[in-house]
DNA sequence: AAAGGGACCTGGCTGC
DNA sequence: TGCAGCCAGGTCCCTT
C-alpha cells in the first residue's frame, strides 16, 4: 500500500514524535517482523534518534551516540505496515518502542511484509545526503540497491533519463523498479502515466526527450499532489502515525477506475496486466 | 541483462 | 450462511 506520499506522510509523523528522543526500551513480538536483521531492536535501548530519513518508500532511524559509531534502524511498511503513537487497543503489534517524552510508538503490520532491522551504514557513491531528512552522505546497507526518489533534491534526472532511454523493459514495469527511480508503487505509476498520456506497454527507449521530461514532471506532480493530502488510503491500511486517512484517492483519475469514463476524454478505461501488476489506463489518450 | 514466476501473509470481496 | 477462490498498495529470490 504506503508509496512514496504515504511512507513521506509517516516519516513526517516521526519527526514530529520521535526526533531528538532517547529508545528508552524496544521490543519486538514473533519472529517475523525482525528477519532481516541479526541484531534485535531491544539492543537500540539507550539510544537516540538523531534523524528521521527516507529513501523511495524506505525509512531509517539515525540512531547511536559518536558519529563515528551510529547505526540504522530501517523500517519498510510492506503492503500494510504502519507506526503509531500512543494508540490502544490495535490488533498486529508488531514491535513497540518507548520514548524518553513517555509517548509509545507501536509497529503494527497486518499482512507481515514490512519488518524493522537495525543495519550498518555505508557510503552513498555520490557523497550527498544519503536520504531526505538526512545530513550525512550514506545509507543503510539495506537500502543501498536503492535509487534516490522524485522528491530527493539529489536525485539526477539527467542521468535517470539517459538511464531509461536504454532499457527496452516497458515504462510502466521500469517505474515500479525501485533500482532505477525508487517511491513510485503501482497507484502513482498508473497516475503518472495517465497525466503524461503514455500508454503502459511503450518501452522506454522509444520515449522520446520531451516525452520523458513530461512523464518526470506528471509523475513528481502526482507524488507530490498526494504528499500535500497525506497519501491514498484505499482502506484502513494506510494510516499515519495519528490513526488518520490521507485523501488523494478522491484525486485518483487511472488507478482503481477500470470500467469508467476518463476524466479526460470520456474513453471507457481498460485494465490490462504489466509485468504481473494490474494497470489501468486510457486507450484513447494513451497510444 | 532481463523477464517471469513463486514466495512471503492476512483479510475483504465475489460468486457458487 | 458457508466456503472456495481471487485479489490487493511490495519486495526478494530463483530460474530461464
Amino acid at each position: 500500500m504506503p508509496e512514496l506520499p504515504e511512507v513521506e506522510s509517516v516519516r513526517l509523523g516521526l519527526v514530529k514524535h520521535a526526533l531528538g528522543q532517547e529508545i528508552v526500551s524496544a521490543q519486538s513480538f514473533g519472529q517475523r517482523v525482525a528477519r532481516r536483521s541479526e541484531r534485535g531492536v531491544e539492543t537500540l535501548a539507550g539510544m537516540t534518534v538523531h534523524a528521521v530519513a527516507r529513501r523511495g518508500k524506505f525509512l531509517w532511524f539515525d540512531v547511536g551516540e559518536e558519529s563515528a559509531d551510529r547505526i540504522a534502524l530501517v523500517a519498510h511498511l510492506g503492503m500494510s505496515g504502519q507506526f503509531r503513537v500512543d494508540s490502544e487497543g490495535l490488533a498486529h503489534v508488531r514491535a513497540r518502542m518507548t520514548l524518553g517524552n513517555g509517548s509509545r510508538l507501536d509497529f503494527v503490520d497486518q499482512r507481515t511484509f514490512g519488518y524493522l532491522a537495525p543495519d550498518a551504514y555505508e557510503p552513498t557513491a555520490d557523497c550527498a545526503p544519503g536520504g531526505v531528512g538526512m545530513e550525512r552522505p550514506e545509507v543503510p546497507r539495506l537500502v543501498a540497491h536503492i535509487a534516490r526518489d522524485l522528491l530527493d533534491p539529489d536525485l539526477d534526472r539527467v542521468a535517470l533519463a539517459v538511464t531509461m532511454a536504454t532499457k527496452r523493459t516497458p515504462i510502466k514495469k521500469l517505474l515500479l523498479d525501485q533500482t532505477v527511480v525508487s517511491g513510485i508503487g503501482n497507484i502513482y505509476a498508473d497516475e503518472a502515466l495517465h497525466e503524461a498520456r503514455i500508454h503502459p506497454f511503450r518501452a522506454a527507449s522509444s520515449l522520446k526527450g520531451p516525452e520523458m521530461s513530461k512523464l518526470f514532471a506528471a509523475a513528481t506532480d502526482v507524488l507530490e499532489r498526494a504528499l500535500a493530502v497525506g497519501g491514498t488510503s484505499f482502506d484502513q491500511l494506510y494510516v499515519n502515525v495519528n490513526g488518520e486517512s490521507g485523501y488523494f484517492e478522491r484525486s485518483l483519475r487511472a488507478y482503481g477506475k477500470a470500467g469508467t469514463p476518463c476524466t479526460r476524454c470520456g474513453e471507457i478505461l481498460t485494465k490490462v496486466m504489466v509485468a504481473g501488476r494490474s494497470s489501468t489506463y486510457c486507450p484513447h489518450c494513451q497510444q
